[in-house]
DNA sequence: GCAAAAACCGGCAAGCTTGTTTGTTATTGG
DNA sequence: CCAATAACAAACAAGCTTGCCGGTTTTTGC
């Protein structure tokens, strides 16, 4: 990870996180919270948004209700610091996908995809899929979750555009490939329950095609 | 509508909603659990499957609670139903646009995309969207879900066949074809709020571009 | 050391949600 | 007409969730 990609994660940085150089005490409080933080990606991934209680998170995170309440007052201070931790965790793996893809110096040209493929599998991205679908109902967690969600797309879309400089005669074919993987991969995501294993894995196939020549320009607009 | 659709549309009816011929209790009967059923969609368009509660649907159906509580025992009861009631509308809109779709002699190769883009706009795919997404963090919910949606991803993909005989010579291009676009258009959905309009309706144009070329055979597998 | 602050714990009240129960009105079948 | 049944309404109990408050232990700064 090159010191751009670190300057970029950097600015997702949650707040109130940083433990370097700081009193035992401190650095003791930001491991609990980290831990709580941990804890409610748990209880996002495996019960849904809506059963998520600060009770079931504080069980899973191995502290009293009360504990956690110290550090975070409300529910809704405790979701705004998840929505941050996520979209952090999810970024950090991001790059982390990007750098070991320079590394094995792009085998296929589906390699961009299967870095969003493989970061959609993990624990951070069910609880980022359970926020924003919840933010489609809840105003006031739309408040707080969109314009974090926007500014993760935007700060990755900025990557894809460093990670693959071949691409740079097409300025507009960025946003819209990755958007397009997004959407996808994402619509293949919540029917991974529904759908059979064959036909997803054709589909991952087809897109990852339908990129390669996107790339190669032949899905050009005809007119 | 002819009449092999209707029937495949009658294979998804929901038990307990034919009122025809019957007395003037049943009929009532009927149209109150009709009017819940349609408050329970509201409610999830609304304000999701977690905030959801009896007293809301109640209230929204303009019935109390008691009399609700007649016509569906549990809470339990009325989601399954609504989930049979949502599929039954999916499907009866889903050919509605078939339908419409050959009077006006497909003018467009990305006409099925456009079926499938308009029901995904309406109050029942919300409500649809909403169950999906509970069932994948509730056991009980996906008991009854997940059966009822592959049902109708079956009986949908048997009528664009029968909607679409010119792709007669790709038996397997069908499936993949209709999979990706429902992919695409439901990753498309759940960024409703977070992407441009202006990127959105880019995408919408390049996904109905590789349908077209997937029609025309240009993204086959090239080994 | 020692007072202040921070981390942590347990319990409590208010509100909400669900399911049950009891009662009232309207409709059906004989 | 009348008994049985269905539709509807209101109240109640039990459980859960959230936020708040007092109390305890540990750490910090002087």
């Amino acid at each position: 990870m090159d010191d751009i990609s670190l300057r970029a994660l950097a600015q997702l940085e949650p707040e109130g996180l940083d433990a370097e150089g700081q009193s035992w005490q401190q650095r003791k409080s930001v491991q609990t919270r980290i831990t709580i933080l941990e804890a409610a990606i748990d209880c996002l991934q495996k019960h849904g948004y809506g059963r998520t209680t600060t009770q079931l998170i504080a069980e899973m995170a191995g502290i009293s209700r009360g504990a956690m309440l110290h550090h975070y007052a409300t529910k809704q201070d405790l979701i705004a610091s998840v929505i941050d931790y996520t979209v952090y965790k999810r970024m950090e793996h991001f790059l982390e996908g990007i750098r070991a893809l320079k590394d094995s110096a792009r085998i296929n040209e589906m390699a961009g995809m299967e870095i969003s493929w493989q970061s959609m599998l993990g624990r951070e991205f069910a609880a980022y899929l359970e926020l924003a679908i919840a933010a489609r109902t809840d105003a006031d967690l739309a408040a707080i979750f969109l314009p974090k969600a926007r500014r993760f797309d935007k700060t990755e879309l900025a990557e894809v555009i460093r990670a693959f400089p071949e691409w740079a005669d097409d300025p507009g074919g960025y946003a819209l490939a990755m958007d397009y993987v997004h959407a996808a991969l994402e619509g293949m995501v919540i029917n991974r329950d529904i759908w059979a294993q064959a036909d997803q894995r054709a589909l991952c196939k087809f897109v990852g095609r339908t990129i390669a020549m996107l790339r190669r320009g032949d899905l050009r607009p005809p007119e």
